[in-house]
DNA sequence: CCATAGGGCACCGATTCGGTCCCATTTCGT
DNA sequence: ACGAAATGGGACCGAATCGGTGCCCTATGG
């Protein structure tokens, strides 16, 4: 399925509401999982896959928690799936060892989604963190009235 | 994760071979599964649902086949996905209905991920089955040293 | 009338996904 | 010094999906 799984969807949530907060503080799981809806076991085990990743970095202890490791604008949406789900790749020889390849004589394939996949990464690689904050933020003024 | 169905790999693979032949032709798909190094079981069902999904034409009976419902250069890489694995949607919520949504205050996936699916659609779409067929003949040119 | 070829679908093992829980470790506060 | 608060790292399990095969039916050309 050309599909990202739950887990990265929540991870996107995740960063966007760190993103959005002083780049200095840290914030709590408990904190995160409950503006972002989330059951605190999800959140954390996310948390702590994207501060294993170095997306994060973590704050051990009482008063704890997370804050971007880098810039908003240098994450991208791409990095954040990588971190989730491993490399960006279509199919399994668009990336990996052609050992399980050869479809065809001289794979169709090989060449073309090639191209598809990096087109798609691109995409991925376009849209940052930064952005994602902020579109937000408009969002929110958007709505601030017929929510209110 | 973000990557296509095996069967869709083989999809394009056998959906590249019809398109490389004669367009009025009809080609079995035991021709094919052997072409495509595939088993036939697995070449048949594919192929039955292309042929369901209105990609292809199939013709029953002995000397029977398929060939293509349209123009190669009509029929894109995400007509082909759309066909294998349904609607193209990188999460639940940037096509389906909202209702489990809401993970958070006025949602910050829900614009920005939207943008996102909608250039990974974008690219897809972009593809198209005349292209693949001459890509693979050009890569076929290429290597025909290298390999021989 | 029979061999050939597609149509439809059920079925099964293997893998992945979604989610929870437990326990060890670190650190702040008292 | 001690305990509460928080992360770190997995193990673990039910559910869904994937990859692949097989069976039986229908259509059709010779
Ligand atoms: S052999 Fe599989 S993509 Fe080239
Ligand atoms: S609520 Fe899920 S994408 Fe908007």
């Amino acid at each position: 399925m050309i599909r990202l799984t739950k887990q990265t969807d929540y991870a996107l949530v995740l960063m966007t509401l760190i993103a959005a907060s002083e780049p200095s503080e840290v914030q709590s799981a408990t904190e995160l999982a409950e503006r972002a809806r989330l059951p605190l076991p999800m959140a954390g085990k996310i948390l702590k896959l994207l501060g294993r990743e170095g997306l994060l970095v973590s704050q051990r202890g009482a008063a704890g928690g997370y804050r971007l490791a880098q810039g908003a604008s240098e994450t991208t949406v791409a990095d954040i799936i990588r971190a989730m789900e491993g490399p960006i790749a279509l199919t399994d020889c668009s990336s990996d060892s052609g050992a399980v390849c050869s479809l065809e004589e001289s794979c169709p394939t090989c060449s073309t989604l090639r191209r598809v996949n990096r087109a798609v990464n691109d995409a991925l690689e376009a849209i940052t963190l930064a952005e994602m904050a902020g579109a937000k933020h408009e969002a929110r003024e958007a709505l601030s009235e017929p929510i209110a």
